[in-house]
DNA sequence: TAAGTGATCTCT
DNA sequence: GAGATCACTTAA
């Protein structure tokens, strides 16, 4: 694999929205043993960007969860959901601008819990940089087709208010 | 449809 | 330290 293709800070720091979208139809890859990478194409993807966003944990201020969302691009948000699931989020933007895209859904699995659990992701990977020295990391995937990118509000947001929870952020590849 | 589960955050 | 809150999944 050429090391360009390789997705690195300076995909991961342009504009949240954008790089959502961009990163369906590209490939996640985990080396779970020294012999054995799981790679699976990125099918949905939600943004969350900026103090402003009622829906991002960086909107109630830095705090150590969210600390990595303050930080360079490039590297990897893992919390805990309803105490079960591990959420994988990938950090955009320049540093002290928070910011980062969920990963939701894949070609092999659909859901961002049974994203992390088929890819063996939990808390160890927060704040590692995605690159394939830390066994997670991102690759660029054939362009996808004209057409077959859509845009939906964001999942579970609700409590961010009409505005915020209706924002079309939550980009799917539709097949 | 609702229980399960535990880190995180806010308020004492 | 206690209580509320979750960017969800599963079994029913």
């Amino acid at each position: 694999m050429r090391e360009s293709q390789i997705l690195d800070a300076d995909f991961f720091g342009r504009d949240t929205v954008e790089v959502a979208r961009d990163l369906l139809g590209c490939v996640l890859c985990r080396r779970v043993t020294p012999r054995r990478v799981i790679r699976v194409r990125i099918t949905e993807a939600e943004a969350y960007d900026g103090f402003e966003d009622r829906a991002s944990h960086a909107h109630a201020g830095r705090t150590a969860r969210t600390e990595v969302m303050f930080g360079p691009p490039g590297r990897w948000y893992v919390y805990l959901c309803y105490g079960v699931h591990w959420m994988l989020n990938i950090v955009t933007r320049e540093s002290d601008y928070p910011a980062a895209v969920l990963l939701r859904g894949s070609d092999e699995v659909y859901g961002p819990g049974r994203l992390t659990r088929l890819l063996q992701v939990n808390l160890d990977f927060n704040r590692l940089p995605a690159i394939p020295a830390s066994n997670l990391w991102i690759e660029r995937g054939e362009p996808i087709p004209m057409g077959r990118i859509e845009c939906h509000p964001r999942i579970g947001v609700a409590y961010a208010g009409p505005y915020w929870s209706q924002l079309p952020w939550r980009f799917t590849w539709v097949k």
